[in-house]
Formats: structure tokens, C-alpha cells, sequence
DNA sequence: GTCTATAGCCAGATAGAC
DNA sequence: GTCTATCTGGCTATAGAC
């Protein structure tokens, strides 16, 4: 197996590092409003030194993407060792945990269409790898949540998917967390309320 | 009263069109992504004649901003001038207003935090009059929603409102629309859904 | 007010010494 | 691998002729 030197346990520190730099910089200004400068100035070291370990800007928010996945990928597995839950606790445990995770400033938000982003990312096989696994684990907690008869039946898959991924990124949390008014947990609610049983609420 | 010249009339149709390109460009790449020399190549002028009708970037899309808050109070106009219409009704056809826009690739995205385009919009009274104009009105609806318990009353008003805007803009009808398997119709019926009775759907 | 041409700037990426 | 210093390209904005 391979051996782990002292020096290779360093770079990885380093590289740990300028990953979440990249990741609280990408959730607070965005992609395109992200320079290099920027991170290579909050990781404190010099920019032609992230350049050794990163070959673009792309790569580098590649990188905090796959991070974000990974921690997601964790989350999923924690919840399906929870045989007790139904289908529908673990999608809302989830959807509340991309809220937690926004509320953090720790959530990259989804790459505009058309950017240079979305290009690096789409040739990306570890960032499809992984999306494509949250996808299918998520995917199947959504039609058996609708066999249950908890999510909409009348909806694909797909849309209530695609929904719960935008959710991990709406600008109403920071709008919100922006007005100052309330408390995260109270912001958390609401949105989750509105999220599962929409701006109309409970009919029951 | 204040007479319109011929070329009066030139002027503002050339800056018709600029602002149409710019609403366009702005819909499908966002602010950062579109550049000038792109909005004069769709105009069909040089880049220094755009200069002399606006004075930079950031007021072009302002003008793009206002123009669709413009069309939305024009038509929050016409649901007002129907009186038989209930307030959620008039609330779910805003929603479905803001849903054929984006179809129709003329929503410009809300700007991201901390950019230049904020605070420009921030300092311009037209844009931040017109905003508290729509909101306002929204506003109104959405209590007398709540009033006839048509709208969760466990939310705020702000909660609701915002909810509305951010849907306007949602990336989930981009994805659904890139997947090309479903049509447009299709697509702002399942939206709507999500968003009024959200993923779990009707419990009647 | 329109154009061509260019200034000025900023950010991504690299050279080359150590 | 880290640094300082620099290159390069692209973009906003403007000068100046017509």
C-alpha cells in the first residue's frame, strides 16, 4: 500500500486548506466574483504556489465542488444506516442539511449556465462521478417517498430532484439571514416548509 | 405639453433595442458573462455609441431591470383591473407570468450578492421604486391570501414574497428546458405546483 | 451621434531564481 | 514548492475625427 510521508500528509494539509478557502470564497462572492489573488491571499501563500497544485480557476472550484458532494455523499450515508426512517424524513433531513450548510456560508452556489465553469465541470469525471452518485441515492428515496404516497406522485422524479438541489443554493436564505429579522432555525422552518408543502401550507 | 421629434422617436427606439439586446443577453449568460462589444454586435452599433445613451454596464442592465419590473406592474395592472379575481389567483398568475418570461429566455437573473450590479442597482431610484412598487403590491395580496387562509399563514409576508421572486428566477426550469423531454406547458404546470403546494402535493 | 482606434485596468497564468 | 516579478489577453471606457 502506499506509504504516507511526512511530506505528502503536508501537501494534503495545504491543499485541505486551499480547498476550503475556495469554498467559503465561492459561497460568499460567486464564481466569476472570485480571484485568484483572493485565495491565494486568504490561504496566505502566493499565487504562482496554488498554481503548483491547481492548474486552473476551474480546477480549483472543481475541487470545493467535489468537497461539497463528498460531505453531502457522508451525509446520505449516515442517513441510510437509520433503517427507522421513511423515505420522506431522509429527503427532508437532507434538504435541511443543505440549508445548514448555506446558513454556514459553506455552499458553493450551482454554476451559471454557459460559464467556463459549467464547461470544466461537465469534463470533469470526479465531479460527475460524484453528482451522478448523490443523484441516484437521492433519486431513490424519491420514488419510493411517492410510492409511500408522502412526495407528489403527479411529479417526476426528476423535478423533485432538481428542486431539491436548487434549494441547496436559493437566494431566499440570504435574504432572509441578510433582513437580520430572524433567527436560522426559524429561517430553516419556513423554508422547508415552503420547500414540501409550498406557499399554500398544510390542507390537512 | 412636450413635443416629440422625429429623431426624438429615433432615439428612443435605437435605445429600445438596446435595452431589448440587453435583457436578452442578460437572460441567457448573466451580468458578468455578457460583455459590451456583445451588445453592440447585437444592436448593430459601435461600442462608443452605446456610451451615449448609457453611461456604463451597470446601467444597461438597470435599464434591462427596469423595463421587466415595468411589465410586471403592467401586468399586476390588468389582474387589479379584473376584480373577480381571488388574491391567490391573482398570485398564482404572477407566478405563471414570471415562468413564461423565463421560457421565453427575457428574465434577467436577480443579481448575485456583493457585485458591482447591486450596489449600482441599490443607488438607482428607478429600479428601487419600481421594485417597491411590484413589492407592494405582491404584498397586499399576499395577506388578503392569508386572510382567506389560501396562503399559510404561519409565514410571513416577506417569506412569501421573496419565495415569489426567487422562483422567478429559478434554475429548475432551465434544467427541466436543457433536458428537452418535456414541453413548456408541461414544465410551468409541475413549477406552479412545487411552488404553491410544494414537493409533497395536494393532501385535499 | 456615429464611427475607428486606443487607453487603462484587472485578473488568470507563467518565468525563473532560490 | 515557494516566492517575486512579469506576461498576456480581454474587457470597460474614452479620445477624437467625421
Amino acid at each position: 500500500m502506499a506509504k504516507t510521508s511526512f511530506r505528502e500528509q503536508m501537501l494534503r494539509a495545504r491543499e485541505d486548506a486551499i480547498v476550503s478557502s475556495v469554498n467559503r470564497l465561492l459561497a460568499e462572492k460567486g464564481f466569476e466574483a472570485m480571484t485568484v489573488d483572493e485565495v491565494a491571499a486568504d490561504v496566505g501563500i502566493a499565487k504562482a504556489s496554488l498554481y503548483k497544485h491547481f492548474t486552473s480557476k476551474e480546477e480549483l472550484a472543481a475541487a470545493a465542488m467535489i468537497r461539497i458532494l463528498e460531505r453531502a455523499l457522508a451525509f446520505t450515508e449516515i442517513l441510510a444506516a437509520d433503517d427507522q426512517l421513511r423515505p420522506i424524513a431522509r429527503l427532508e433531513a437532507v434538504a435541511r442539511w443543505t440549508l445548514e450548510v448555506q446558513l454556514a456560508g459553506e455552499m458553493p452556489s450551482l454554476p451559471a449556465q454557459n460559464s467556463t465553469l459549467r464547461n470544466a465541470l461537465m469534463a470533469n469525471r470526479g465531479y460527475l462521478d460524484r453528482l451522478f452518485e448523490v443523484s441516484d441515492r437521492l433519486g431513490a428515496w424519491i420514488t419510493a417517498a411517492q410510492a409511500d404516497g408522502e412526495i407528489d406522485r403527479q411529479l417526476p422524479a426528476e423535478v423533485v430532484l432538481y428542486t431539491l438541489f436548487a434549494r441547496a443554493c436559493d437566494p431566499v436564505l440570504g435574504l432572509l439571514k441578510a433582513g437580520g429579522q430572524h433567527s436560522d432555525a426559524q429561517i430553516i422552518e419556513w423554508l422547508l416548509r415552503t420547500c414540501f408543502r409550498g406557499l399554500v401550507g398544510a390542507r390537512a
